[in-house]
DNA sequence: CATGAATGAGCTTTCATTCAT
DNA sequence: GATGAATGAAAGCTCATTCAT
C-alpha cells in the first residue's frame, strides 16, 4: 500500500498511535485508508466498505478495532486536533517567544509558518477537519474546547502584538485563522501547481498584519 | 410552513427562480426544505424522504422537478454562486468605484460590507457550499469559474488599493476572502451571540489592510 | 415522428383501428410508440414515460386513451392476433385450396410465404407476442383461441397434406410453426444481414416436409 | 424449501456452482429461488423481494453475493448455455456418430432425445432464456457465441446427414432447432397435460427430416 | 382532447453493523 | 486478530396512475 507511505499520512498515524498505543498492522490500514477516503470523498461519502477495500482488509476488521465508523473519525481527528495543535502550538509559541523577546515581528513570522507546515503535513485531515466542523457536533465540540484552551494559553503572547482587550485579541486570533486558511486552501485546492513559496507569503502577510496594505505592496 | 419565511429562504429562492423560471408551488417547497436541511445535516446527512417531510410533499415530487438529489444541490447552489455573486458584486464594485473615486477605504468597506450582508443573508446555502466545495467536484468547477470571472471584472478596482503584479492581486483577493470567510464563520458558527456589529468589524479589517495592526489596535 | 413510417408499424396501426375506431392523432402516436418500444425493451422493461417521450405526448394522454399499461399491450396485440392472423389466415388456405386443388404442394408454399410475409410486416408485434406469451396469461388466452380456431377452420385443408389423424394433424401444424419461426427468428435476429430470400427458404422447407432432406439437397 | 429439490433446480444449481466454485447456503437458495421467480413471472415481473421471501433469506443477502440483479440472470442463465449446451452436445454427438457411424438416423435420434431432455430438465431456464434473449443483449450474445462454436464443432457430423454447403448445413441446425422448440413449446406451454412421448415424437421428427411428410403418416 | 403536477407503492441497491468461525 | 456471511433499515429513485385545469 504505499499510497500510504506520505509523510502526511504518517504524521497522522503517528499521532492517533499516540492516543491508540501500538496498533495492528490491519489496524494501521484502517486508519490511513479511512483519512484517504474521508479527506477524498467527505465522511458521509465513504462507506466502511471502500475503507475496507482501500485498505485490502475486511469490513467486518474494520469494526474490531473500532466501534462505529462515527468513531473512526473521531478517534483520527480528535488526536490531531487535541494533541498536537494544541500544546505543540503553544509550546511552541511560549518557546518562540522567550527566544525571540521584543522581536514580534519573527515570533509572528514563525508560528505561522510552523502553522502552515502543520496544514501541510495534515492535510488530508485538515480537509477532513473542515468539511466535518460544519455540521459535526462532536467534532466541534472538541474543536472548540482545544481552540479556546490554546487561546487563553498564548494570549499574552498575543498580547505583545498589540492588542490589549479581549475581543482585540480574539480579532487578533481569527484574522490569523482566516489569514492562514485562505492561504492554505489556495495553495491546495485552488491553485496547487503553482510553485507557492511560504516563506514569502508569510512575509507578506507578516507585512500586511504589521503595516497594512501600503506599506507592503 | 412559516419557517421558509425568513429573508435568506426567500433570496435564495429568488436566485433559484431566475434560473428555472416561474416554478410550481410544490417545487418551490421542495427547493426551500431541501435549503434548510442541508444547511442543517449538511448534503449526505439529509435524504429525500426527509426533504419531502419538511416540505409537506411526496418524495417522488421532488424527483418529477430535479432528476437526481445532487442536481437538486447544484440547482440551489449553483444561481446564487453564478449570478448573484458574480455580476452584482462586480457592478456593484464599479459602481462604488465611481461614486468614491479616491477614497479608497470607503469602496472597501462598502464592498466588504455588502459581501457580508450577502452571506448572512444566503447564510444556510454559503455553509452548503463550503462544505460540498472541499468534495464535490461540479459545485468547485462552478465556483472557480466565477470567482475568475469576478476577478477579471475587479481587478482594475483592486489595483486602486495598491497591488500592482497579478500575484499580487490574487493576494489581496485572497487576503479579502480569508478575512471575510474567518468573521463569517466566527459570526455564525463560533460565538452566534456575541453581538457583533458588521460595521465595527469592517471597520477594523480595513483598517489592518491598510495600516495594519499597529496603526490600529 | 419518421420513425413509425414503416410498413409493419402502418399496418398495425391499421389492425388495431380497425378495432378502435377512427383514432386521435395522439392516440396514434402512442400506439406506434408503444409497438416500438414494447419490441425494443419488452412490456416490463418499457415505462409509460419512455412511451410518451417516445410519442412527443404527455403521460397521460396514454391514459386519457387506455385504461391501462397492460391494457394498451392487449389492444395493441389483439387485434393484429385476433382479426388479421385468423380469417385472414384461413380464407386465404381456403381460397388456395380451391384454386389449387390437387396441388398441394403449391398452396403450402402459398400459405409459408403469406405467413412469413405476415410476421415480416408485423415484426416489431410478432416479437413482443412472443415475449409476452410466455408470460402473460391474458394474451396467452387471446392466442390460443384463435389458434384453436384456426387449426378447426384449416383442418380439411391439413388433411389434404397426408395426415389423417388428429394428432398428425396438430403435429403437422406444429411442425409448420416451428419451421417458420425458425427461419423468422434467423432472418430478423440472428443474421439480419444475410440478404435471405423467403421463396428460396420456402422451398428448402417445403422440399423437406414432403420429400425429407435427401431428396431436398 | 422442498419446492427445489426437483432435478431440473438441482441441474441449474450443478451448472452454477460449476461456474461460481462451492457457494454458501444461502446463495445457493438465492439462486434457486430466482429461477424459480423468473420462470414464473418473467424477468421483470420478479422482484428481488420476491425472491428473497421465496428463499427465506434477507433482500440484502442476494446483493452480497451478486452485485446486481441483472447479473443474477446472467450467472444463472450463461453457465447452462455455455457449458452444458455446447460441449456436452457436441462431445455426444461426436460419441454418437463414432458408435453409430452409418446410421444417421440413429444419431439424429439420439441428439434429439438427449437435447429435449436437456430442455425438459432445465425447463425453468429454457424458459428464460427464450424470454430474455429477444431483449436482452448479454445473454443474446453469450447464446450466439456458444451456438456459434457448437455450430463449428458439429459441422462435420452436420455433413453426414446429407448437406454439403455452409448455408445448407446452417438450414439443417435452424430446421433442428425450430422443430426442437416447437414440440418443447407445445409439451410444455400448449398442452403439457397431453401424455406426450418423447420417442415417439422424435421418431416422427426423424422420419420427416429424412423421408418426408408423405412417407412418414 | 390534452397536459403539468402530483403521488403511494414499489423498486434495486447501499448502508453500518453483528456474529459464528 | 481477522473474516465471510448475513441482515434490518434506509437510501435514492421509478413506477403506473389520478386529477384539476
Amino acid at each position: 500500500m504505499e499510497i500510504f507511505e506520505s509523510d502526511a499520512y504518517q504524521a497522522v498515524l503517528e499521532a492517533v498511535e499516540k492516543a491508540e498505543g501500538r496498533m495492528a498492522p490491519k489496524k494501521r490500514l484502517a486508519v490511513l485508508a479511512a483519512l484517504d477516503c474521508f479527506a477524498e470523498y467527505g465522511y458521509d461519502g465513504t462507506s466502511t466498505k471502500l475503507i475496507a477495500e482501500r485498505a485490502g482488509i475486511a469490513e467486518a476488521t474494520i469494526f474490531r478495532h473500532f466501534p462505529s465508523k462515527r468513531d473512526l473519525l473521531l478517534r483520527i481527528a480528535a488526536p490531531v486536533v487535541r494533541h498536537i495543535l494544541t500544546p505543540a502550538a503553544s509550546r511552541e509559541a511560549t518557546e518562540l517567544a522567550r527566544q525571540h523577546a521584543g522581536e514580534p515581528r519573527l515570533i509572528l513570522r514563525e508560528v505561522m509558518l510552523s502553522r502552515l507546515h502543520f496544514m501541510r503535513v495534515y492535510e488530508p485531515l485538515v480537509k477532513i477537519v473542515l468539511q466535518e466542523i460544519l455540521v459535526n457536533q462532536d467534532l466541534r465540540a472538541i474543536f472548540e474546547r482545544e481552540v479556546g484552551g490554546l487561546f487563553q494559553q498564548i494570549a499574552p503572547i498575543v498580547a505583545m502584538f498589540g492588542p490589549k482587550t479581549d475581543l482585540d485579541r480574539e480579532r487578533f486570533f481569527r484574522i490569523l485563522g482566516g489569514l492562514l486558511l485562505g492561504y492554505h486552501l489556495q495553495r491546495t485546492l485552488v491553485s496547487p501547481d503553482h510553485g507557492w513559496s511560504d516563506e514569502e507569503e508569510v512575509d507578506f502577510m507578516v507585512g500586511l498584519i504589521f503595516d497594512g496594505l501600503n506599506a507592503t505592496t
